[in-house]
DNA sequence: GGCTATAAGTACACCCGTTAAACTAACTCT
DNA sequence: AGAGTTAGTTTAACGGGTGTACTTATAGCC
């Protein structure tokens, strides 16, 4: 394969046949029109590399298997004749995305290209909720979104705050959910009778954001997701750090200092503690309990500059960059980008955050701080990263 | 192609073609051949999953080409007939390595298969060495390899300390060399001809130890390295962490403590200031003028057990598993591995940095400690693994 | 020693996928 | 309308891996 990622130095691999040319290509186009959309038969060819002829052949045999149309382009530039349009068709392939989020319940299903087809709101999740209840609900709405788009879907990818072992997708600690040691993927497996892929919210987030996001070609990142906790994931060479329990991305518990205050996790001095959405509500003097639209509100006022700025932005944005220069010396991410309230909050400390990156830390002086709001993701940015990664698997197979 | 490591789920890739067949499979054949060392014929169909007859086709074209020999087994387990032996050619394919070390220069000619096959010391170096100086001193070694081998070498890698710009093998920044910005693959391409790689000596040692060392097929690991400095490496997924620019790993200067001492970088309350070579000698209770083989000796001597366990080692111990616990949380590497001073240190306190890290770290309960020492790779590590490096990207040309 | 079972090397016809070449089709520009 | 350009279509050629049939080399057993 003509492929030029980084192969492990460690492995020496497999052989290749003959078929596995036909499949490698059959799935490059398919990857191509899902991340790039509608292509003409000529740009496929370029940028595959591959033979007008070899093209055909596969596209023929794609639209064949009602995976793609082609349709003749409405408008071209320049000479010669015009280039086949190969559309990917979204209710051909696609995928079960679900988000156990704080309070809430996601269920959607996403087509080829990545569109959202369907989604629904699930109602709300309590703490302690009952593994086996969750997986009945989501159980229940999977038959609607199959007559809706009309095929039956390839897959399933659930995204959840939590600790997920990738070898079998159990949830070693969900706190937020209280659970711990919930067989997640084996028991929507067993109800559902699906391939089912589970991953952390964050690890998601981040994904989405390098695949949909506002980290598009951006092959090295951190996404950290500041909601009631801390969370992070990292890409790296273009690919998801899973680590080699799939624990990979929890930086929120960074222990930063010895005599910072008691964190959830039953340490001291995490991270958490002082950039969390607790130590932001302290910082622009609002009140801890204060609802989370609330501080949404103030930190929309507080952007527009028509009020003082709080001192207590000064600390929480020295914090901030203490944190991110350790999580930039050891990974060097290139760009950063910020989710859930942070990004809300990033204006009115990125400048601060910045210079005392500049001074405090070796590698920082090339980082590049990315509010992950503008993206548009947002809070769908955890559904679409599981659609993402279990397209990644499927479209191999299609 | 049929192997099954994460591919990026953001990049399409490109088409492969018939002919990217047979250099795949030439490169697997090769490469299993480096890793694994001689081979039969009947074991390189099974791993590779080709039949005979390709095995056959590969093979013989690799030894027409000189790159192996086939041999008669000596003795074989078994019924039925014995499976030609393939071995690799040491002298057929070679790269040259160079490690700038603090203080010594060395360079060395590693063969397929991995073996060293000729080391030169080639005398101390300075600190603010000129690079055009070191550079000629290298080139003027590398003849007498090629007389010795007695074949042109395919490519140079070079291990140093510093921060390594991956896109055009600048450095960056070595303070213990006193360079900035020197763009040593350029120069030592320049005077020799010859394809090069630079890395910085922690990167590679991880990888060392993934390829030749201590972790061997553990695809996931941290390797804390304790010279003057304290560097790091991470091999995640198999793949080398390198990060946006090349500059990840600078995990020694992970600021912990903001009331701690300044550290050389400049800033304050850095972990190298806490578990660096300076710490372990007060630790030891040694004047921080000691040599290196002097607190070596000590420390061999505090392992046998028959003098009292200094104190100083307890406070040492939690700030190892403070540091140890932010990178665990954030990269769930599954393994660390231990390299320099720090490797003959680790028997006197892993049991300490166990318990802190079960007590502080939520992802750390499932971590093995592993010291670099008994690997034999020791101060070669970073040699080996710019070899390593070098001969993945060579192995698939050949 | 000779027989059988076993596993691997060898040779060749076969299949499959990609490609290059030649031709045709569609569009722009003058 | 004709030249120029670009892409779709068709087909023969090529290259690489596989299966099959046959041969060869070993162990175990009578």
């Amino acid at each position: 394969m003509t492929t030029s990622w980084p192969r492990p130095v460690g492995h020496a691999g497999t052989g290749t046949r003959p078929d596995d040319l036909r499949r490698a290509n059959r799935a490059a186009v398919l990857r191509t029109l899902h991340l790039r959309g509608a292509t003409t038969r000529a740009v496929l060819g370029r940028t595959l590399q591959l033979n007008r002829s070899t093209i055909k052949s596969v596209v023929d045999e794609l639209a064949s298997d009602g995976l793609v149309t082609e349709t003749v382009p409405v408008d071209h530039p320049g000479a010669g004749r015009p280039s086949m349009v190969v559309r990917p068709q979204p209710c051909s392939v696609w995928v079960v995305t679900v988000y156990v989020a704080v309070g809430w319940l996601t269920v959607a299903a996403v087509g080829l290209g990545g569109e959202v087809l369907f989604r629904r709101g699930a109602g709300p999740v309590r703490a302690d909720v009952d593994p086996v209840e969750l997986v009945e609900r989501i159980a229940e709405i999977v038959p609607g979104l199959v007559r809706e788009v009309g095929t039956p879907p390839a897959a399933m990818g659930v995204a959840l705050p939590g600790l997920v072992r990738a070898g079998d997708g159990t949830v070693r600690r969900a706190p937020n959910l209280g659970w711990r040691d919930v067989p997640l993927q084996a028991l929507l497996t067993a109800r559902t009778g699906m391939e089912v892929l589970v991953a952390n919210e964050a690890d998601l987030g981040a994904l989405a954001e390098h695949v949909r996001g506002c980290a598009r070609h951006i092959d090295d990142l951190v996404y950290l997701l500041v909601d009631v906790g801390v969370g992070g994931g990292v890409i790296s060479g273009g690919v998801s750090l899973t680590g080699a329990g799939g624990y990979a991305g929890e930086i929120g518990h960074m222990i930063l200092r010895r005599d910072g205050r008691v964190c959830r996790c039953g340490s001291r001095g995490c991270w958490e503690t002082e950039v969390g959405e607790l130590a932001l509500l302290r910082a622009v003097g609002m009140s801890e309990q204060s609802s989370r639209p609330a501080l949404r509100r103030r930190l929309a006022q507080l952007r527009t500059g028509t009020e003082p700025r709080p001192d207590g932005l000064d600390d929480y944005a020295r914090w901030l960059a203490v944190g991110l220069g350790n999580l930039v010396n050891m990974l060097d991410p290139g760009t950063v980008v910020f989710g859930g309230v942070l990004a809300d909050a990033l204006p009115l400390v990125v400048d601060d955050v910045r210079a005392h990156l500049r001074r405090a830390c070796l590698v920082a002086r090339e980082v590049d701080l990315v509010s992950a709001a503008p993206s548009g993701l947002g809070s769908s940015g955890p559904l679409i990263g599981a659609a993402e990664t279990v397209f990644a698997s499927v479209l191999d197979r299609c």
